[in-house]
DNA sequence: ATTTAAGCGAGACGGTACGTCTCGTCTTGAA
DNA sequence: TTCAAGACGAGACGTACCGTCTCGCTTAAAT
């Protein structure tokens, strides 16, 4: 990811890799696919330790602590830089998508479901929209920003979709 | 765009192109900075004759025709495609992005802005969430599809959001 | 032809003679098939220089003025080297053999048969051995000490050579 | 060498080597310095066999014997090719090529040099050439089409150097 | 009607990274 | 303790494209 940060995803090759490695060119095939699959580990484990489930007490508290965490991690510079990198990747490499999808854009999928599965059993979830249209806009938004606007991921924006999705209970 | 659905983006070339229209490398490098730019110019047209905004006289009506609009489009695989190698290039070219951005995302932003500035002077858009957050929402849903989840815009789609962004006056 | 003397045949790359030609690797590939070639164009050129064919009246002066002249070449260390990289890689890569024999080998036979011809037109050519055997006999022996004993080509060599194949007239 | 019969000495490799014959890549290169030692070893002990130096009486016996039993040997196609093999290795790596000398072209000059002696002393050895030009021009013939016309060693060929070398007493 | 010049196809060129191959050394784990 | 199995750093291989650069041929305008 150092390296990724000075020469830019563009500039980043497997040759250049192994060399700030200190190691083969054939190690590095040894053990990933592609450039990828390297920032993707990397990625994958940087970003599973941060988002937490915790349980709030209420989908609302749920909801916008896990937007929280989601948008600190979006606007990580660095982060947001070898996301980037990644959905693009996905798009030009199908297989590489699929083991994208799988590493990564479910598991945050996975773990917003926690949230909303848990919210359900409360009886606390609104009946629409459904939890996987939930998911396309909490995870939608982030990535448009990330990708499209670059624009940062703010608590306003957090504001207007916990509103949205979780409407306080009071003015019903 | 024919040539890019044989070989997928990631193996479409200039020399390809070149050979493919029966011409020469540098006539190619006279016109377009680079083979992203060459299928922007296709897709940006082809993007641009669809969806209209025509006034249908309530923002629930104009909203959800826009939706509908902008589904079709990009539930058509070939154009997804060419969108899904645009936004992939958008991120590894910076320059590019932002031709990328001015020549087509900009453009959908103010397509929909004429829907809910319309709105809003009629009196018809709610507080919240603010027209960005709007777009954010609309085109973020869209891309989260064709980039992460590769799932078809759905009618059921458009029904969530209309409900979520634009509610029944009835019930409240 | 330098750079093989300065890092021998087998420190030889396409890569580095490209290198040092100021050159892109692949303007040597489309030019030569493999870096034997290169040296070999530049072998054939030097040595087809060399030996001459002229008239020297007499089977034993002309045989005797073409094993001075070849034995020199031979003596040469530089073109040596060359010459025994390429029988080298003649007998590694077949297909090279074939054109090693065709550009160099059979050529240096055919100067040969210039002065076996004249000499049998003459009526000055012994009858045995015939053409091809002194052929044999006088490129074995040079490739022999070429390859084999390293030692030089020495006039004695050639005095032993001639009085074996072109005897002189008297003591018959 | 059934290995280096399959896919030539070009495509052998010391990996393969040790892969065909069970064993780890190092046990090889505990015992052999390079791939073409492990070949001269299988190579020279199977040419010692061969040629024998008996005693025919004359020179001009001996000789022929000596040269048809090398011919046999040089026209055996397997051994030939890692001959070739063994020859062109020597040009390429000078610490084999003294090897290969000390192991096998001196002890096949030392064989003929025990024929020329024996003549020697019998009084029955021509004076000239002298001991060294008969073995280059033996050897040169034998390894001049070996290497480079490829063309079998013949009784023709043993004939003319037989009168050549060893001219019948009579006709004098 | 002849000359001139622009535009273009073709593709060679200097580069750079690719993914593969083999080298000779080093490490590991089972027998 | 030995040794097969194979990971490792190194670096050349031959290929694919990049973006730049000549080349001649065509074609239309200017002479």
């Amino acid at each position: 990811m150092t390296l990724a940060a000075e020469v830019g995803y563009a500039g980043l090759t497997i040759e250049g890799i192994a060399a700030r490695a200190g190691v083969g060119k054939q190690t590095i095939y040894r053990w990933w696919p592609s450039k990828a699959d390297v920032l993707l580990e990397a990625g994958a484990v940087k970003a599973d330790r941060y988002v937490s489930v915790t349980d709030h007490g209420s989908y609302r508290g749920d909801l916008r602590a896990f937007l929280e965490a989601s948008y600190e991690l979006g606007n990580l510079p660095q982060l947001a830089e070898v996301l980037r990198a990644l959905m693009a990747e996905a798009q030009l490499d199908t297989e590489f998508g699929d083991r994208f999808r799988a590493a990564f854009l479910d598991r945050r999928r996975d773990a917003l479901a926690v949230i909303t599965s848990r919210a359900r059993d409360r009886g606390d979830l609104p009946d629409r929209p459904d939890m996987a249209t939930v998911a396309d806009i909490v995870f939608g938004t982030i990535w448009y920003r990330v990708l499209a606007t670059r624009e940062p991921l703010t608590a306003g924006l957090a504001d207007d979709l916990v509103g949205l999705l979780a409407p306080a209970e009071g003015p019903r």
